[in-house]
RNA sequence: GCGCGUAUAGCUCAGCGGUAGAGCACUGGUUUUACACACCAGCGGUCGUAGGUUCGAUCCCUACUGCGCGCACCA
């Protein structure tokens, strides 16, 4: 056999064996040795295909050509019906990371399998202005500059910051085109915008009129670094090793009135304005009403009853300091106490008239507890204290509790619309298992702080008179002369909370909103379902309640149909990707080594509702080996001269055409649920396997033996390849959008995969004949195999067999039997030295093998025991079931049958291997 | 403390009331009509623990344990 085998020429024009000297045969060894080769002339179609796959040289090419069709572009008067995404808009100081590249990915996979179903399908990307970040960026790029803000002033640094932005904010635009994302450029928006900031003016205003946004004193996160208040959200807590310092208010004296609070923050006592006991605390009964001086001010400290204290905590008495601790905060209002300010915006202490003024926080808490304990008022340290204390997100630093006044919206009203919406299913959260954490959220929710004491955001549009009025101007008011808008700028969280309309447009009523609004389904991790899909609901329907809106007349007042929440991106062990931990990967470091589609396709596989998704390396290589097979496989099957077109009546076709597009139907119709149910990974998984497990381990195998025949078959068989490749290619596009349109333009000459029509099932009843048949087919040649394999025969070498007892439906197998099994007819000195035999569902085909007397006995052996073993616990275990009266009369009918098939197969076997193995032995 | 999720092969994860699966890793073999980023064969699991429901439980229920996450608390 390997005389005449002559290596045939890929389209790369070199042997197929130039690849063994990648593993170091070596230039010199056995390349130079071969006989010499003919080029081969490929067909034509597969001219157009390079030589081999490297995403590298093509992802951009075919992206920047998709751009300049238009394909991602949305024509809101189309009369398709419509489909759209708004992309959560990424900070304009950051760069895409993995939970980035999921997000997009699954957003990308969605529109552009919508697109190919016929929907008019809008993706509207856009960046977020980041106001904290990205004003410190600036603000420190200018410090380096030698330039302070302050001096510079409010204008100029604003100025500043849009140079920055049009210099450095385009990080994420070329990101998202590595990875292929088919957005609408045409519509990109920026949160801060002319048209998005009437949008926000326009919503303040009507809220602000509605009472639903108000100025009140209270007590906020204040960031000491950043000088501004920051909202819940952006607050981390942490566990950090302090100290819990006890000490004594009152007189030294026990005899004298005196009480035991203790503090972690010591300083804060310098704000103290009452000790509180629980109202029925015995210990503290005569104290409460009365007053004890401080040890540092002329002021007078009420002991005051409170429930809120805890009687079983420490001494069961608090320092109640209402500036800078929220608790205490609450109960200064219930009781009407003084709440002066302790620290000015930098941390330090200021106004106590004290010689701790001017002393930073953390220096006065050690100054003032040292103070106290020269005045023996100091009863117990504990030291370490591990507590949990409040940082900012952002700088990093302790947050500060402090009393200022700010800017705020009224939630409850707005909160219960938004819960509402999805109680009602006028939104649908997938997976539900999400929803409880939804209704935790929107049920319990404070009032939003939405001012900040920043330069770069949107400025609160309201004015003060010289008089002390107050008033709100909308995008076309003008303030009176001489009036002064409020200095602070919005939260950024407010004007991303109208993205998904405010993008569109809003408040003009635009053929966008009327076309795109609500969205089909915002996409992000579940990680931020709070704070931003709530304030995206909140506004949403507030918004699309209002009369004048232009909205009133839809369908349901609501942003989004579905919201649909991912999991976190995790390492290949299940650990958070972390700067810290440095197990971070770059989803471009990727893109680049492997191919965007093979990140898009790990990401996609990986992602099953409600469950975080761990990807490594191996992950990757995977997906990038997966897009190489389909590259080959499509590559060789048009050298076969592949082709999609009308397929032959059925009856014309082989059993092994007939089960693969019966498993094609099988595998579109699953597809689609995966996809309709988010289940990405589901869909992934069942290409997968499609595409390579049946595909190209088994139809291809079969389809060369068709090639070969001489009835015509080749014509056949290039049609089903064609239509099979056609329709997988264009369910694996929208995943993998690169290497499939490479592929199926290849194969089809069609204009591009991205505007290709969904593949569809064919509606024929999947033939299950054929299905079984080759199921049988597959047994037996892994029988084979296994034989061949057992008995260290190389895996190309043909044996002579001959093959005995085959049903008359699977003797149109028998080529393709021997093909994948590598046997061959049997000659005149035939003499069987081995035989394999297999229970099939039809019948037990024998194969009677000359090894030319080379037999391993003991393998024989080994397998027929092993083999024999299986059986008798199989045949136990059936037995045992079918002995059960119990289980035949409450089973249900089906079962039993199967169950008593099963122990007839297993009583066979058991007969067969034992009379095989007392064969052998007799050898 | 409240809530949600989760526990399956060495690793990462699917799955399911009726014979335990995949990818990677591992072992052996391979110039097989595309593909060594491949092909063929194999090894590997009493499905967290204890009860319960059921003819039958890895799957449903209860409790427990471990892990993860969110919320609350932390004087």
């Amino acid at each position: 056999m390997s005389s005449d085998y002559a290596p045939p020429i890929g389209p790369c024009g070199k042997p197929r064996c130039a690849r063994y000297s990648r593993r170091g045969t070596g230039p010199e060894g056995r390349a130079e040795s071969l006989p010499r080769i003919e080029v081969v002339t490929t067909p034509d179609a597969s001219n157009s295909l390079p030589a081999a796959w490297n995403p590298a040289e093509h992802e951009e090419a075919l992206y920047e050509g998709w751009v300049a069709s238009g394909y991602f572009e949305a024509d809101p008067t189309s009369d398709k019906p419509g489909y759209s995404i708004v992309l959560p808009p990424p900070n304009v100081t950051g760069s895409l990371h993995m939970g980035h590249a999921l997000d997009h990915t699954l957003m990308d996979t969605l529109t552009r399998r919508k697109r190919m179903q016929g929907y008019e399908v809008l993706w509207l990307p856009g960046m977020d202005h980041a106001g904290i970040a990205t004003q410190n960026i600036v603000a420190g790029r200018l410090a380096e500059a030698g330039i302070d803000r302050e001096e510079l002033g409010r204008e100029a640094f604003i100025e500043k910051v849009w140079e920055w932005k049009r210099e450095s904010g385009g990080t994420i635009q070329g990101q998202m085109r590595r990875l292929g994302d088919g957005v609408d450029w045409s519509r990109d928006r920026f949160t801060m915008d002319e048209g998005l900031s009437r949008a926000v003016q326009t919503i303040f205003k009507k809220l602000y009129g509605d009472g639903l946004i108000y100025r009140a004193e209270r007590l906020v996160n204040w960031s000491p670094v950043l000088q501004t208040a920051i909202s819940d959200i952006e607050v981390k807590f942490e566990e950090v090793e302090g100290e819990l310092v006890s000490f004594r208010y009152g007189s030294l004296s026990d005899d004298e009135p005196h009480i035991v609070v203790a503090t972690t923050r010591m300083e804060t006592m310098l704000g103290d304005t009452a000790i509180a006991v629980h109202p029925d605390d015995e210990r503290y009964r005569d104290l409460v009403g009365t007053e004890i001086a401080h040890p540092f001010l002329d002021r007078a400290i009420p002991v005051i009853a409170d429930a809120y204290v805890d009687p079983e905590f420490g001494t069961g008495a608090v320092k109640i300091t209402p500036a800078h601790d929220p608790n205490d905060f609450e109960m200064g209002v219930r009781h009407n106490l003084p709440m002066p300010t302790i620290m000015d915006k930098t941390g330090r202490i200021e106004g106590t008239g004290t010689r701790f003024d001017g002393l930073d926080r953390f220096e006065a808490r050690v100054a003032v507890r040292e103070a106290l304990a020269e005045q023996g008022r100091i009863v117990e340290e504990k030291r370490p204290y591990l507590h949990s204390v409040g940082h900012s997100e952002r700088s990093g630093e302790t947050i500060e509790p402090r009393l200022s006044m700010q800017w705020w919206v009224k939630v409850d009203q707005l909160a219960k619309a938004a819960g509402d919406a999805v109680r009602d299913g006028d939104t649908v959260i997938h997976p539900a298992s999400q929803e409880p954490r939804w209704f935790g959220w929107v049920d319990d929710m404070h009032d939003w702080c939405i001012s900040r004491q920043l330069w770069w955001g949107h400025r609160i549009p309201i004015w003060y008179g010289p008089d002390g009025e107050v008033g709100c101007f909308g995008p076309d008011e003008t303030a009176p002369e001489g009036w002064e808008q409020d200095p602070d700028v919005l939260d950024t969280w407010f004007s991303s909370g109208l993205w998904p309309f405010s993008t569109m447009g809003w408040p003009e009523q635009t053929p966008e909103l009327d076309k795109f609004y609500p969205t089909s389904v915002l996409v992000t991790g579940y990680d931020i379902l709070f704070f931003w899909v709530a304030r995206m609901m909140m506004f949403g329907t507030y918004v699309g309640g209002l009369a004048d809106a232009g909205l009133a007349a839809r369908k349901a007042a609501v942003p989004f149909d579905n919201v649909f929440l991912h999991g976190l991106v995790r390492d290949e062990h299940g650990s958070k990707m972390s700067k810290s931990k440095g197990n971070g990967i770059d989803p471009l470091d990727w893109v680049d080594r492997f191919g965007a589609d093979a990140l898009r396709f790990t990401l996609a596989r990986g992602a099953n509702p409600g469950s975080d998704i761990s990807v490594g390396e191996s992950h990757a290589q995977s997906s990038r080996n997966f897009a190489t097979k389909l590259f080959n496989a499509t590559r060789f099957a048009l050298m076969n001269g592949a082709r999609p077109g009308d397929l032959p009546p059925r009856a014309e076709l082989t059993v092994a055409d007939r089960w693969i597009l019966g498993r094609l139907d099988q595998v579109l119709t699953q597809v689609d649920e995966g996809f309709e149910a988010y289940e990405f990974s589901k869909a992934c998984e069942a290409l997968y396997h499609f595409a390579w497990d049946e595909v190209c381990d088994w139809y291809l195998e079969l389809a060369k033996v068709q090639n070969q025949e001489s009835d015509g078959r080749a014509a056949s068989t290039a049609l089903v390849l064609g239509t099979v490749l056609d329709k997988l290619l264009r369910a694996l596009s929208p995943v993998m959008p690169f290497v499939t349109e490479v592929l199926w333009k290849a194969l089809t000459g069609g204009e591009s995969v991205v505007v290709a029509s969904w593949p569809e099932s064919s509606g024929e009843p999947v033939d299950s004949a054929a299905a079984t048949a080759i199921a049988d087919l597959q047994k037996l040649v892994t029988e084979v195999r296994r034989f061949r394999s057992d008995q260290g025969l190389n895996p190309g070498q043909r044996v002579a067999a001959r093959v005995s007892g085959l049903d008359a439906e699977f003797d149109e197998l028998r080529s393709q039997l021997e093909s994948l099994a590598r046997l061959q007819p049997a000659g005149d000195d035939f003499e069987t030295t081995a035989t394999v035999e297999v229970r099939l569902s039809g019948c037990t085909p024998t194969v009677a093998i000359d090894t030319s007397g080379q037999v391993d006995v003991e393998a024989e052996r080994k397998r027929a025991a092993k083999d024999l073993a299986a059986a008798e616990k199989e045949l136990a275990g059936t037995t045992a079931k079918l002995g059960n009266e119990q289980f035949l009369a409450k089973a249900p009918g089906a079962v039993v049958a199967k169950i008593t098939a099963r122990r007839e197969l297993a009583e066979a076997e058991v007969e067969r291997l034992t009379a095989k193995l007392a064969e052998l032995d007799a050898r």
